[in-house]
DNA sequence: GCAAAAAAGATTGCATACGATTTATGTGCA
DNA sequence: TGCACATAAATCGTATGCAATCTTTTTTGC
């Protein structure tokens, strides 16, 4: 039931960027960066177009087309007559994912606050219960949905802000914020992040948009902290050798 | 000898982005959108891929994924077995882009003046020549120069704040802003923003990074207050019309 | 036994071909 | 004349083929 409901939150998450879906590529690249956001593709991973077209059954072309679109929102990395690989940004790379957030998410925090209505807050709600329920549980599969889950949060709060253009930016922010966190993430981030998440969505609720400002910075602030951005010998080698 | 000074900042401004230059595609992405961001291109105007194929002597093959990279930028609008035109952005989106700036552009004068180095700001010296020099010519060739150079301006602050995320974020909204100004420009926005441009450098170079911030806000406030985003017959009507 | 060169294999870059869809044109009928 | 329908042209979506490039393995010389 609330699965059918977090299902509707992603449907209208979704609904404002893929409006006018074109084609299968659009398919392609949206089960792709699912994988990759959901950590079922490592990064470094190789995604070769022959692979990716038979497994989606298309031909090297559609395949090609999706792993285009993930290059640009910088999920995967291309390289000339070598094909592409799942991202695997630096510390430098993090550090300004990170800086991104900082500057943009507030912004939309405040633009969220002033537009939303009871049923964005129903919405946000709905949300919250569903990253419960993850954190709760216990195994991969609920690991990787609460790394969605609370992604998607952050998502719909674009969503709640109006703005098509800052919205996809975030699309991209939060899915490369996935990649880091799975790279230099030290501890779990959820507990931490959910509670600050309610908090959130309590500033917006009372029409706090200063609050939900600050609140906002200092949720990111809390997630980059806990990343260990140092670079080290593994990653390093692991890029180094092109794994 | 100042053109080339000139270069050598465009030069520095893609390098970061265009590092990885992967084929062909690029490059006519460049040209078009150049095209387009002088406004040698009319919002509207039909890009088949034959058409470009041709008039580029490539493939429809390398001709689409070059559409597609401009269509992810939203300088394109592509329909479904209808073809790529060149984007048409409704008051709506222009509103948006706008706001995009307003919340992205402060932060990074800040985040540009926190780094500033004697030959970056030699550098801007240099823009501004280049920007005024264009202002003082007459003619439609002069007015694109014109146009190109004072968004420059801003990307070079971009690339001064050393964000390449951010970096690429601004290529896509100065590109797109050129669009909104081309339908729904009033005046000149020219003198006006060359001094702006100007005071802004200025701050820069005392170190003042909340003036420079500020500046920079009200600098985005004067180009939007320029626009006449009243929804008109003549557009509504050739969108209608698909042309 | 090891290093370097050469060949084989795999993968990408690009062009072209063909079916599907849309748009333009022409014809018959009211 | 005006409209409906059928046909033709143009354009897109996608698959496939070939050359170029990169990677890996094998071979060869020392």
């Amino acid at each position: 039931m609330e699965r059918i409901a977090a299902m509707n939150i992603a449907d209208q998450i979704y609904s404002a960027t893929d409006s006018a879906t074109q084609d299968r590529a659009q398919a392609i690249r949206d089960q792709l960066r699912d994988a990759i956001v959901d950590r079922r593709l490592a990064p470094g991973t190789k995604l070769s177009e022959g692979e990716v077209g038979t497994l989606f059954d298309v031909s090297r072309t559609v395949a090609r087309a999706a792993l285009q679109m993930l290059s640009f929102e910088g999920l995967v990395r291309t390289e000339r007559n070598r094909g592409a690989f799942v991202a695997n940004p630096s510390p430098e790379e993090a550090r300004q994912v990170f800086a991104s957030r900082r500057l943009i998410e507030p912004g939309i925090a405040i633009a969220a606050c002033g537009r939303v209505t009871a049923a964005d807050i129903a919405a946000f709600k709905a949300q919250l219960d569903e990253e419960g329920r993850f954190i709760a549980e216990r195994g991969p599969t609920a690991r990787r949905s609460e790394i969605k889950a609370s992604g998607d949060f952050h998502l719909l709060l674009a969503a709640v802000a109006g703005n098509a253009i800052l919205q996809r930016f975030m699309e991209e922010l939060v899915a490369r914020s996935s990649l880091v966190i799975a790279l230099y993430g030290r501890s779990g981030v959820s507990a931490c992040g959910h509670s600050e998440h309610t908090e959130i969505v309590g500033a917006l609720g009372s029409g706090d948009c200063g609050l939900a400002s600050r609140l906002m910075l200092h949720h990111i602030d809390h997630i980059e902290a806990d990343l260990d951005l140092r670079v080290r010998a593994g990653p390093a080698l692991r890029e180094a050798l092109n794994f």
